[in-house]
DNA sequence: GAAACTCGTTACGGAGCCGTTTCATTTAAG
DNA sequence: CTTAAATGAAACGGCTCCGTAACGAGTTTC
């Protein structure tokens, strides 16, 4: 269905975005960040430090200071499991929410400006 | 055209190639860095710092330092226009030319894996 | 209950990028 | 010619992130 993209197009698509992402005055996210943000959107909780460690092959402390940056921006939240009290959940917020579908929304947009071009 | 892409696709996309990226081992580029990188070898030669820096909407500064960064990955090379020799004309290089390609590889297998889920 | 283990955080030194200002070189205007 | 403008680079201070090595709190094992 529908995402076979061809090499120009997966390129101008991503070069689109990137460029929307640099002009907009938001706090550019590392690649990291991206991925641990959108790991904590789009798969099933629960979510844990250790957890996304191992899925981003990157050590625990990286894991720490990305949700401590993604927290002051209100993107995520962390809460202690009561189960067992060693293990951090990451949870979601509302704010986390609207950036991840303005995000969507952003690549979704120029996906399909690229139809006028070429 | 075939550029239709669903939300949850998009955001799908944009997580598994993230993830490729900080999985493997390459240096990780800004969003800044891959604008630059993409604009000189999408776009028409050709290209200066200024342009770049009004392109992107940053200042002239931040183009310096990406090609310094770049320049020493051998992403790109910097070359004096003879016809004005204020200007510095960017030029691409084979390596960058590898590592776009190569992104571009990524960024087409993980569009096209996400028809064997969802 | 003492020792070993697990989890997340903090501490530390180092590296990279950012924004602004200042500068040297080159070109254009008067 | 002299002066003004334009271009890219360098300098400075600040902020963020990185990788490794500790550390404290909680849990399991014996």
């Amino acid at each position: 269905m529908g995402l076979e993209l061809s090499t120009a197009e997966v390129l101008n698509l991503w070069h689109d975005v990137h460029l929307t992402l640099v002009r907009d005055d938001e706090p550019d996210l590392s690649a990291r960040q991206i991925s641990i943000l959108l790991t904590i959107y789009l798969e099933a909780p629960p979510h844990t430090v250790r957890d996304l460690a191992a899925r981003l092959n990157v050590a625990k402390p990286v894991i720490t200071r990305a949700l401590d940056s993604m927290g002051k921006l209100g993107l995520v939240t962390r809460r202690r499991d009561e189960k067992d009290r060693r293990n951090v959940l990451i949870q979601r917020t509302v704010t986390g929410a609207l950036y991840v579908e303005r995000l969507a929304d952003t690549i979704a947009s120029r996906a399909s400006a690229l139809r006028d071009e070429t």
